[in-house]
Parts: structure tokens; sequence; C-alpha cells
DNA sequence: AGCTTATACCTGGAACCACGAGGCATGGCA
DNA sequence: TGCCATGCCTCGTGGTTCCAGGTATAAGCT
């Protein structure tokens, strides 16, 4: 993210979207979210927490998420969920990821017409 | 692309996955090709020739594509083939691609059930 | 003739991201 | 006691994208 000079942040940025959109359903703390982006996705995805918490912590710096603390059974999670910013953000997010993969099944199933060459 | 230890290459690589495609409808050189991206993409994808020209040269390292250099009208072009271990790479490519796009539609549509948690 | 634009190639370096590896600590179970 | 699961985290590496810039010819405009 962040940047997206001519064409959005598209090709990265889908852990961002996955955690945006998750945590937009539920709160969740980041070892959960984890196991539930494999589980959702049907095994498709599978980010690795080395993956995930950064993500967590840039996309709580930017005001998209907000955090609270809570210890349950001597184990201390970081409950994290979207705020009204980080609902935009999703919507934005999932917009432009749209875009991309309209984009790229039209040049997939491109019929080799349609691009009649410039030479 | 290269790497892919847990998830495929899928975020990155929509370069690769676009040229080996459009290479293989039709042979192109770079600069045409960076055109054809635009036009076929309906100016949904833009990637600037400092994009394009490392991945054909990626590429073609890798045996992926060949190249031929063409002398028209006083203008130098290298126009680029898919090989057939390319063509191979391309419905690897295109595979991954699939699966990342269902497993990312399958999060976004989710309907809040299916990933019960685990707390 | 001179200037700008389009064509056509290319590279360097910065920025950024994903991710493996590793570290730390607690609880539960065999 | 030992080991695995839970739960948090960061560092370093590798890889990719892409902006900026550089070179050179052809064509169009005034």
């Amino acid at each position: 993210m962040t940047r997206g000079r001519t064409n959005p942040d598209f090709l990265n940025g889908v852990p961002e979207l996955v955690v945006l959109r998750l945590l937009s359903q539920r709160p969740m703390y980041g070892y959960e979210l984890v196991k539930a982006i494999e589980q959702s996705s049907g095994q498709g995805l599978e980010f690795g927490e080395g993956s995930i918490y950064p993500v967590l912590h840039r996309l709580e710096a930017e005001g998209a998420l907000s955090s609270r603390r809570m210890e349950v059974a001597g184990r201390s999670r970081v409950v994290y969920r979207v705020t009204v910013p980080g609902k935009r953000k999703l919507s934005e997010a999932l917009e432009a990821w749209r875009r991309v993969v309209g984009a790229v099944e039209r040049i997939m199933e491109s019929d080799e017409h349609g691009s009649p060459a410039l030479a």
C-alpha cells in the first residue's frame, strides 16, 4: 500500500486485504487470525505469523485498526478490530482488488484480438 | 515467481503472468508489449517499461522466452516468443493465479461463518 | 532548420513486502 | 520432565516493482 503510483497496490497487499476483511467480520487476535486465514481460504492461503504481525502493526499505526490487550487463562492476547477509516480502507482495497482481477482476467481470456498491435 | 514457499507467487508475478500470456498469443517486442498490456487490460494495468524489460530479461534467462533482434525502419526491435518450457510455466502460473483468486474470493464472500474461531 | 514527440532499447537504485528463522513465555498433557 | 500448542514479537534476506534517467533514430510541426 502506501505508494501505488500507476497501478494500485494489487499484487502485494493481499495479506492486508484479507486481514481487514476477516477482522471486519469479527475482532480477532493475531494468532487466531493466522489460523482463520488458512481455514476460511480453504487452505488456499497460508500466511505465517511473520507476515501477519507486521501487517497488523502497520494497519494499527495507520489508524485502520485498534487493539485491546486481554488476559485469558494466563495468556496475553491482543485483539484487533477495524476502525471506521479501516472500513473505508477495506472497501477501497476490495475495489482495487476487483479491478485488478478483472483486468488480468480480461487479458487471460483475450482472444488474440482486441490488441491489434501498433507496429 | 522463483520462490513461493508456503504460498505460490500470487501477488507479485502478475507482470510475469501477463507477459507470458500475451506473448503466447503473438510474439511481440518490449515496447509493443507495454502498450498491449494497457490496451488488452482495458487500462486496468499499466506497467512501465522499467517493469517490463526486467521481466523479459529474467524470463529469457530462465529459458521461458527466446528473442530475435530485428531491424525495422531504422529501428531495432527485440522480438520475444514463448518457448515450450515457457508455455508450461504459463499454465502453472495461471493455475496458481486462479487458486489465489479463488481463495481470496472465498474469504471476501465468507459470511462470518465457516471459521468458528479456535478460542 | 530546429524542436518536440513517439519509438525503442536499457539500467541503477530505492522502496517495499513477504517470509523464514528465531526468540521469549505460559499452559497442558503424557 | 519434556514436548507441543498457544501467543506475542523482530530481524534479515530475497525478491519484485518501478521511478528516474540515459541513449538513439524517425517523424511531425512550425
